[in-house]
DNA sequence: CGCGTCCTTGAACCGCGTCAAGCCAGGTGG
DNA sequence: CCACCTGGCTTGACGCGGTTCAAGGACGCG
């Protein structure tokens, strides 16, 4: 994926924009975006730095990550094709989440003022967007829960069914994406250590299977049935 | 606070309605809503009905809460006056939350088709709306890291913090709302005797003091600078 | 082939959740 | 008006789950 030349928001597959704007709209919107490839690795933005406006995903993969107390992350939310990523600000609004490509990722940004007047001039747009952040607020609640009521084991199998449901699986079930087990934990927030555990034990169960990094889901309805009834990895038989 | 009648958008003070729709799509709004007196304790949605529309907090305070394995519960969000309960539901969307009154609460509700409607007819509401959403995305994103990464004592101290910056503080320094130890616990994904004995240790240091089940901050500053340096409360010599 | 990075596995410590007992305030009824 | 009861809170003791520490192993890369 090498992009050279800016491409409309008109052709963009999942993008609010092309689906909810009127075509002057979007011709006004490919005129004032801004629209680049972020290497694997790389930051879109920064924790702590001014909010100038919105960027949403065209084509890519995207952690959000806060920093604690110096060393630790915590990922905070995951974003793929037709995502978005931070928000609207006013001035002297900063981020509180830094956002990291997974991949190398083609994100498109609007500032501040287009945005707004986007936003004026296209309601079902707007009405569309204020979903999308609804429907995040919800995943966010399901991930307070997840966070603060699991066991450990339990929330690792969540995490990956959370990656699941995110980037989905290829055709050899392949969870579809570079996860390290660092980040699994992250998300998670557990230690690499028990991330570790957990998949051999899962593995153990020919629930899953790994491929080097790549993680592959055998038994999907399994994992899901271990969050529903609460059950610990290490009761079943194998 | 009793209501017999029902009260117009343009006269609520924080209503998004009444600050951002045009008049005469507040009169259809003021025509179309259902405004309710619910009691301390009422449940104003279930967690697994069907969203009919969006709910508006006129005047009171609100839990969001989320049932963990039949018995206990996570309190995932907190709502005051002006804030907004549940989203708008495509058909068969179910709330995966509740939402229960913390006092004597004024509640609007618009359902599905209204608000749609004033969503495309004022582009600014619904820009407004839709910022509400992101901010309260970020609130989250913040919870999430506290709960994952912090140790107990930090999470109470941060949950006591959340708790002054929604609910405010009355003129004798007291949390303005009638809160538990058991949903202070709830809130911050711990147990009650925690809870308890942190309460007795800030208690200790005069940073807070209570007054029945009223929590009282001496010293806010104190508190916070807890948090921002990850300070455990029994370094400090009194 | 040697080095670095990421992952795995084992062992030990300790934070915190659970259990249990007692306390305090408010409400109720004799 | 006091005795009792109930529900929420406090405090202590104990044990387990999970984090941390430490020592390899696997893999890729120069």
């Amino acid at each position: 994926m090498v992009i050279n030349q800016q491409k409309s928001c008109a052709n963009c597959k999942h993008c609010l924009v092309g689906k909810f704007c009127s075509p002057e709209w979007i011709s006004k919107v490919d005129a004032g975006k801004n629209q680049l490839l972020y290497r694997k690795g790389q930051y879109i933005f920064y924790e702590g730095a001014l909010v100038f406006g919105l960027h949403l995903v065209t084509e890519g993969k995207v952690k959000i990550i806060s920093n604690v107390s110096g060393s630790k992350e915590q990922i905070v939310r995951l974003a793929t094709d037709g995502h978005v990523l931070g928000r609207w600000g006013d001035k002297e609004d900063i981020y509180e989440n830094s956002a990291v490509s997974l991949e190398d990722s083609v994100i498109c940004f609007i500032n501040n003022d287009l945005l707004h007047d986007v936003c004026l001039a296209n309601p079902e747009f707007t009405f569309q967007l204020m979903k999308y952040y609804a429907s995040e607020l919800r995943k966010s609640g399901k991930q307070i829960k997840c966070l603060g009521q699991m066991p450990v084991k339990l929330k690792i199998v969540e995490t990956l069914l959370h990656l699941v449901e995110i980037f989905g699986l290829d055709s050899k079930r392949n969870i579809a994406a570079a996860i390290s087990r660092q980040e699994i934990a992250e998300m998670a927030a557990v230690n690499m250590e028990q991330v570790s555990r957990e998949i051999t034990a899962l593995k153990k169960r020919r629930i899953i299977s790994t491929n080097g990094k790549q993680i592959i889901i055998n038994d999907l309805e399994k994992l899901q049935e271990i969050v529903a009834t609460q059950m610990d990895i290490l009761d079943l038989d194998s």
